[in-house]
DNA sequence: GACCAGGCACATC
DNA sequence: GATGTGCATGGT
């Protein structure tokens, strides 16, 4: 059927809204304050990442101009509860370089630029991928763009809705061609997706009543 | 103690 | 081009 991926799609999303309700997200009250979350949280636990921000914040680094003329030894010591403390840094400041050189430091300068684009520059910033990006252009930019993450594949392959070897773009395109393209929609489907995640999509034992166990094509072995 | 967490860059084949 | 490995803290 032509809309059967669309019924599919819609059809989880409904079943997560209906068993987690709104995720409220993305946890954070500035613009800046999600960029740097979306980039403290590569691979690594938000309960972590929130006590890096803490720490940010007490050192009033949540601002552009302050965190730009911190030393690297000083914001390795702050977000060191984050993880990856050495590399984070770099990062942060990578992006912090980009948003000076080619920005003026201005968040709302980004307003100006194209999605397209301003993703394109995004991922040319060294520790910045498509996750972060999109986690950027989404929760922080408010752009139409949907994110995927491992969980979002992880779910989509146990219920037999796409094969293990997709990759970031397919599986972006899949959600992108197939829902409008709404911001609040795709904030709340990647939330409600790592939720699921979170909670039983996980990588090592089968998950058990998981709310997506209504669905029909569900591989065997995988869920109950 | 093993495993996992809202990735990414880089080395090596 | 595919596959493997380092990065690091903190919770279960």
């Amino acid at each position: 059927m032509m809309h059967k991926r669309r019924e599919q799609l819609n059809e989880i999303y409904e079943l997560l809204l209906a068993a987690f309700g709104p995720q409220h997200w993305w946890p954070g009250e500035t613009t800046f304050e999600i960029i740097l979350g979306a980039i403290l949280t590569q691979n690594t636990s938000w309960t972590n990442v929130a006590k890096a921000i803490a720490n940010l914040k007490g050192a009033g680094a949540l601002e552009p101009e302050t965190l730009h003329a911190l030393d690297a030894e000083v914001i390795e010591k702050l977000i060191r509860p984050a993880g990856y403390f050495r590399i984070k840094t770099k990062r942060l400041q990578n992006f912090m370089q980009w948003l000076f050189d080619e920005h003026g430091g201005d968040l709302d300068a980004l307003a100006q630029v194209q999605t397209r684009r301003l993703r394109a520059e995004l991922l040319g910033i060294s520790g910045i991928g498509p996750e972060t990006a999109d986690s950027i252009l989404l929760y922080a930019l408010n752009r139409p763009v949907f994110v995927v993450d491992t969980y979002t594949a992880r779910i989509m392959v146990r219920h037999g809705l796409i094969e293990p070897d997709v990759d970031y773009e397919q599986l972006q395109y899949l959600f992108e061609s197939n829902l409008e393209p709404d911001v609040a929609l795709f904030n709340e489907y990647h939330a409600l997706l790592v939720r699921v995640g979170k909670d039983f999509c996980k990588p090592k034992p089968k998950c058990t009543a998981c709310p997506l166990n209504p669905l029909p094509r569900t591989v065997e072995g995988e869920c109950d």
